[in-house]
DNA sequence: TTCCAGACGTTTTTT
DNA sequence: ACGTCTGGAA
């Protein structure tokens, strides 16, 4: 028989995309000329993922097979987003194209080679909840943890993450952010250790392992970072200033066979730090790459000269920071407005009706956004909203696929891919009427002496660690695997989920909960979701990946509706919307109390504000609510945000709301009056 | 051991 | 308002 191949579509070798027409001068250089290591500093809406979309799909022209691409993004939005747009632009599908997060790309690498690192490649990934699961379990023998306030799992969680991703030792971080645990650096460390531990005899990894052991196979196994750093003539890195020690040097390494990387980045849009990231990889690029090239894109595209001069003002009050004025080239059009109300009731009315009367002025409810610096400012937004019927999505909520009812579906189906990962098996199992934790790690305990071999364990359908009063809680457990082990093999994901509920967790879902319908429903989006995968594995690995949220679109069947989009500031980052309102701006909530130790984190806050107000392309909108909810002294009064305290106050309207029932006196003031009826 | 109820202390930001 | 911890009953 003769063999026949299709070629992947490589385009011609005529350019047919007019570059020059379609970017300014500057974008044009980055495109053309970025050879070598190159840094592009971008301002706020100057065309960086522009530029970045247009330098792929250069490449692509000129000839250079997509799997030799690798491009790192953000978040899995702005790598799509990138995708599609370059497909339209090329009018075909790169295929074997590499892009997604360092944690996706990381992935795909490590599954590649686990075994070089220890592991097989099945494992699981763990998502922060699992991974708090897990420390709680390794914190059990441990002294001192009963004692005098010992950190909680979720504290213990981020003390070590935060090691990991700064390279530090335990110590300095407790002496860092944590002084008031000082004394417990020992323990601390000592959890760390059960808790790699525990990680590899259950074969999953944590989101820091998926950069960490990265990091290791790239520096460890020869022929693997053969393999990369061959493959990948050209790297492109969005968003490089929020990049960590460890996300630096995988780069550092990715790129030292071609060199050919591209960073992009904007010091003034540094907002992860909190997370490891260092702004002093981008302003040290020069000592990690010999002549680099550096580009500046300077020119704002995005918003109104107005909007522009608020966030450069506010800007101004950061030490540390890059010079950098941007210019904006659109007409002016408006102030942005101040807006004082009394409290979180008006702010909510005051947003809801603004937003009703910008559609009426012609906006859609997709150009609108509110942001905020933290989701708990959008109960009593929410709340209005439904209130009006004013449809909304919000970004930044709880997650969906973190849900408990989620969760528990696919703990049974991450059984079945990595037998040994305890922690599902614990969920699995104390889901059954009768056994709690107690009993689960018995079983769980018998499956391990018996050599871990779920077949073989479920021959027999009442293991040892079994007593009677759990006999019919297992037999659920066990019918259900049973059932999923003869499937697994042939069954798709959505096939395998409607099985687990059919054989009792539909059931589970309505004796327990109060919106069980609405979980049943949540279950049902699964299985929708699930239809685009094959492999079980895959499906997994994309649901402990991907960030998708309550109510966003992968889920809904509404995506093209017509909906206000409410999210937090950190979600924001990348994106723009007509007509930008920002709520909670007061002392209090914004800072971050939290983040007003040191300066460094002051200005981190001062750049999320920037953040924001940069979003807007047109209208800007800064709510100050005169009260907020404490949780501890109930309604308290809120002076406005230093952040606005401290602009020049030409740079903006004041607009004073009149609520129904203010007792507002001062009604000679000449400023505007706005009625909510 | 499990399960339920009531108390408590807690709230940043994300892959 | 939400998860987590505690105590007591089954």
């Amino acid at each position: 028989m003769k063999k026949y191949v299709l070629h992947e579509t490589f385009p011609s070798k005529e350019t047919h995309i007019d570059f020059r027409s379609h970017l300014n001068d500057q974008q044009y250089e980055v495109v053309t000329k970025a050879e070598g290591p190159c840094l592009v500093l971008a301002g706020a809406g100057s065309g960086k993922t522009r530029t970045l979309i247009y330098r792929l799909a250069y490449l692509l022209e000129r000839g250079v097979p997509p799997r030799n691409i690798l491009l790192m993004t953000f978040t899995n939005k702005a790598a799509h987003e990138m995708r599609d747009r370059t497909e339209m632009l090329l009018k075909y599908k790169p295929k074997g194209l590499w892009s997604g997060t360092f944690h996706h790309v990381g992935n795909k690498s490590l599954r590649m080679y686990a075994e070089a690192v220890g592991y097989k490649k099945d494992f699981t990934i763990l998502d922060e909840h699992d991974s708090q699961d897990l420390i709680k379990a390794c914190m059990k023998g441990i002294e001192k943890v009963k004692g005098e306030r010992f950190p909680k799992p979720s504290v213990v969680r981020s003390i070590i993450s935060l090691s990991v991703n700064t390279k530090k030792s335990i110590q300095d971080i407790l002496d860092e952010k944590y002084p008031y645990f000082w004394q417990f650096s020992d323990e601390i460390e000592k959890i760390k250790d059960i808790y790699q531990k525990k990680k590899k005899t259950s074969n999953s990894m944590d989101y820091d392992d998926l950069l960490s052991k990265w990091k290791e196979l790239l520096e460890t196994i020869p022929q693997a970072r053969k393999r990369f750093t061959e493959q990948f003539k050209y790297i492109l890195v969005d968003e490089y200033q929020d990049t960590n020690f460890l996300q630096a040097d995988i780069i550092d390494i990715l790129a030292e066979h071609h060199k050919n990387v591209l960073v992009v980045g904007d010091d003034a849009q540094a907002i992860y730090s909190f997370r490891g990231a260092r702004v002093d990889n981008i302003l040290k690029i020069p000592d990690r790459f010999r002549d680099v090239k550096i580009f500046k894109l300077e020119t704002n595209y995005r918003s109104t000269p107005e909007v522009l001069d608020l966030a450069n003002d506010s800007l101004k009050n950061n030490e540390k920071q890059f010079h950098k004025e941007l210019k904006a080239v659109n007409d002016y059009l408006e102030k942005p407005a101040l807006v004082e109300v009394k409290d979180l009731y008006s702010q909510a009315s005051f947003v809801a009706q603004r937003v009703l009367e910008m559609r009426e002025e012609g906006l859609e409810l997709k150009d609108i956004a509110v942001l905020f610096r933290a989701h708990y400012q959008a109960a009593e937004l929410e709340m209005e909203l439904v209130k009006r019927g004013i449809p909304y999505i919000v970004r930044g909520g709880i997650r969906f696929f973190e849900q408990a009812h989620i969760k528990d579906v696919l703990s049974f189906l991450r059984i079945i891919v990595n037998p040994t990962d305890e922690i599902s098996w614990m969920r699995a199992l104390t889901l059954c009427p009768g056994i709690g934790p107690g009993y689960a790690s018995r079983i769980y305990e018998s499956f391990r002496k018996g050599g871990s071999n779920l077949k073989a364990f479920l021959t027999k359908d009442t293991p040892e660690g079994v007593p009677p009063k759990a006999r019919s809680g297992y037999s659920r457990f066990y019918k259900i695997m049973k059932r999923l082990v003869g499937e697994a093999a042939s069954g798709s994901p959505g096939d395998i989920i409607n099985l687990i509920m059919e054989e009792g967790y539909h059931t589970h879902l309505l004796a327990n909960y109060e919106n069980a319908k609405d979980r049943v429903d949540d279950i049902r989006e699964l299985v929708n979701f699930s239809h685009d995968y094959k492999a079980v594995q895959d499906f997994l690995n994309d649901v402990t990946l991907r960030e998708n949220f309550r109510g966003e679109t992968v889920l809904g069947a509404n995506e093209d509706d017509e909906q206000l989009v409410l999210s937090t500031i950190h979600q924001a980052k990348g994106l723009e919307w007509d007509a930008v309102i920002i709520i909670g701006l007061c002392e209090g909530q914004f800072p971050h109390p939290k983040a007003m130790k040191e300066e460094s984190e002051i200005e981190e806050e001062r750049r999320l504000f920037y953040v924001a107000s940069t979003r807007a392309k047109k209208y800007l909108y800064l709510m100050h609510p005169a009260t907020r909810y404490d949780y501890q002294m109930g309604l308290v009064v809120a002076r406005r945000s230093r952040f606005l305290e401290e602009l020049n106050s030409n740079l903006y309207e004041v607009w004073a709301v009149e609520g129904e029932s203010s007792f507002s006196e001062d009604e000679d003031s000449a400023e505007e009056i706005i009625s909510l009826e």
